[in-house]
DNA sequence: TTTGAGCGGAGCGCTCCGCTCCGATAGGGT
DNA sequence: ACCCTATCGGAGCGGAGCGCTCCGCTCAAA
């Protein structure tokens, strides 16, 4: 299980490469798409595999799922990483994280409140949600720091405010990716600290990790 | 079936009246919560009548459904006319029109885009959407004119506004409205024109209301 | 007391899903 | 060239959950 193989991998070997990769793209779009009730017939379709490949692979539907939510958290934490590097400005840093995270929107989404409520957490999605919530500290805490973000908008509001701005809607992808970037740009205004005067406060008490952790996580099993 | 009864109704019809409030309201929470997946039966069971009065005043789930989508309209529609009414001034009343629809979100939300999609459009669905967008016209042309709101948002963006401010959370009632009203408040930011200077447009081409009755119908049958 | 319109809910028939199983396929060793 | 076997694809099984029907029961009206 653990051997490592050396030199490029051929024939059947290279088939299962493949496969696996094809298999993680077609389960990230359809669990975009439609979520945990999406049959895992359709991912299999959509990947060009077949049924005993895929359960090859991932033993159960929960498994996989698992596992894609656990890629959905690192990427964000990858695109969080990225803006904070590559972008000088903490405040253009964040409308970049936002954009980054809603075009993916076309490759399948955040992938996070797709599978949310429903599976239980697992050592491994704890310590993924933990480096999430660490970037975007990182992220929201340097935007304060320039006096540029409303005070009033913690971290944990990023991940509820994505799956705001990426509602399901059965319209053809790249359409609904303009819509979400149109509306990005409406709530982007509105969390930008005016220059001159102070904002209103929002309404209702701020977001809190642990509400995400309920969130995301099956209430009891 | 036209004929009307006098008096105050007592007994079965004193019933049958009130099994038809709770329906009703059933009808709109369970729907509100989970989409046209959501069961028939557990409508019932939530009004607390059978499953055969039910198929008695409604003959199929989808005429149950199309009911409750022109009622939801009916209702966004009497919202805009209150709030231009009671509200003097344009833009105050485009706050309070949000507020009031999203704040709905507790007894069952405004309905349109859970039944979207999938049911066909009849003649009442299509008169229903036509004064929809007749009232949100009045909104919107009135807080264009007072030069409050940016012009390139149209009154076809509220109800995807709408949509995109309530998406499906399981959390409870009380805390999801509170998240709503929280967000509602960055996207109001966004909308009003600034008092110095005019605000970067918006992504995207302007939204359609022919793309809404794409949206809300079903494609083809 | 009789009656029947209206009620509630058990269950039928069906669809659709997660998952298993097995014949087909095609590298790789000899 | 030949088998061997790891891997593949997909038909089909078992069961869950749905829309809807049907029927025995209730209770107001006569």
């Amino acid at each position: 299980m653990g051997d490592t193989y050396t030199g490029k991998p051929r024939g059947r070997r290279r088939e299962a490469d493949r496969n696996d990769a094809r298999l993680f793209q077609a389960a990230r779009e359809v669990f975009a798409e439609r979520g945990w009730d999406a049959p895992v017939s359709e991912i299999a379709r959509r990947a060009g595999i077949g049924m005993g490949s895929l359960y090859r692979r991932y033993p159960s539907k929960e498994l996989l799922a698992q596992h894609m939510r656990i890629a959905g958290m690192e990427q964000l934490v990858r695109q969080a990483r990225t803006a904070l590097v590559e972008e000088p400005d903490p405040w253009t840093a964040l409308v970049r994280f936002f954009r980054d995270a809603l075009a993916d929107q076309g490759a399948g989404g955040p992938l996070l409140p797709l599978v949310g409520g429903r599976l239980p957490a697992t050592d491994e999605v704890r310590a993924a949600a933990d480096r999430l919530r660490a970037a975007l500290d990182d992220l929201v805490d340097g935007a304060h720091r320039e006096g540029v973000l409303r005070t009033d908008f913690t971290s944990a509001d990023i991940p509820l405010l994505l799956e705001h701005l990426t509602p399901r809607i059965p319209v053809t992808s790249e359409r609904a990716t303009a819509l979400h970037l149109r509306y990005l740009d409406l709530v982007l205004t509105g969390l930008r600290t005016p220059d001159t005067g102070r904002p209103t406060a929002l309404h209702g008490p701020a977001t809190r990790w642990a509400e995400l952790r309920e969130l995301w996580n099956a209430p009891e099993r």
